[in-house]
DNA sequence: AAATGTGTTGACATTCAACTCAACATTATG
DNA sequence: CATAATGTTGAGTTGAATGTCAACACATTT
């Protein structure tokens, strides 16, 4: 299983949908050297939310992008900050380490609730 | 419901244990003026880490004083990075805006599963 | 009252993520 | 090839988080 880095997932994406770097970078307010160097791996990822914006302009969902550098939105993040609720599940949650099938299930779970 | 600080909280149990802003601040690794601001409110919690050490320091479970803060521990976090399956999770439960009786559900399913 | 222990305050320091800027290199096009 | 478009690189910047340090104030003990 090769696994390719966010730098490459990212410079396939931008150039399936035929934008230059430039473009993008002007689109989502960075600077163009700036998404070079992410594409090259020179930096890390950049932020969650700068993340969400990259796919927001490119026309993907950031899901998997997201997932591959284990960031989190920060609406997300200030959704659970304020919720007690969900941070005690969280607590639970890491001190029982669940496996991914077990995150596979409490999602469905999730769903089952609406 | 006249809500306490997270200072007031902090000082409360400080006292209640008998120690010192200077012994509290050496075993944890702080300064002891820092421990000071924290207790007046003059500064904002200190990093989720510096909680759990404050709360091992003084023998109690950190929980509260983490959840008044939104902050999570080092530790977590990364379990959650780790995991694309978790994080799929948090964005399904974010965009669902669970409530805290939801929260609670889940927490029960969660402990089924062992 | 002097010394010692404890707490408070203001100014400053450190660290790190997340970038920007300027210069240069490479690639595509007329 | 010449020019423009696009991409790469190294050094520096910025702001927020998380503290430290030195000076002073207050409280307690001897």
């Amino acid at each position: 299983m090769e696994t390719k880095t966010f730098g490459q997932v990212l410079k396939e994406i931008r150039r399936n949908k035929g934008v230059t770097q430039r473009e993008l970078a002007a689109s989502v307010g960075v600077d163009f050297s700036y998404i070079s160097k992410i594409e090259n791996d020179r930096m890390p990822p950049p932020a969650a939310d700068t993340i969400v914006k990259i796919c927001e302009v490119l026309g993907v969902p950031p899901d998997d992008l997201l997932a591959m550098t284990g960031k989190m939105p920060t609406q997300i993040k200030e959704a659970i900050s304020e919720k007690p609720a969900a941070q005690e599940f969280l607590r639970e949650a890491q001190t029982m380490t669940l496996t991914d099938d077990e995150w596979s299930a409490l999602t469905q779970q999730l769903k089952k609730l609406r």
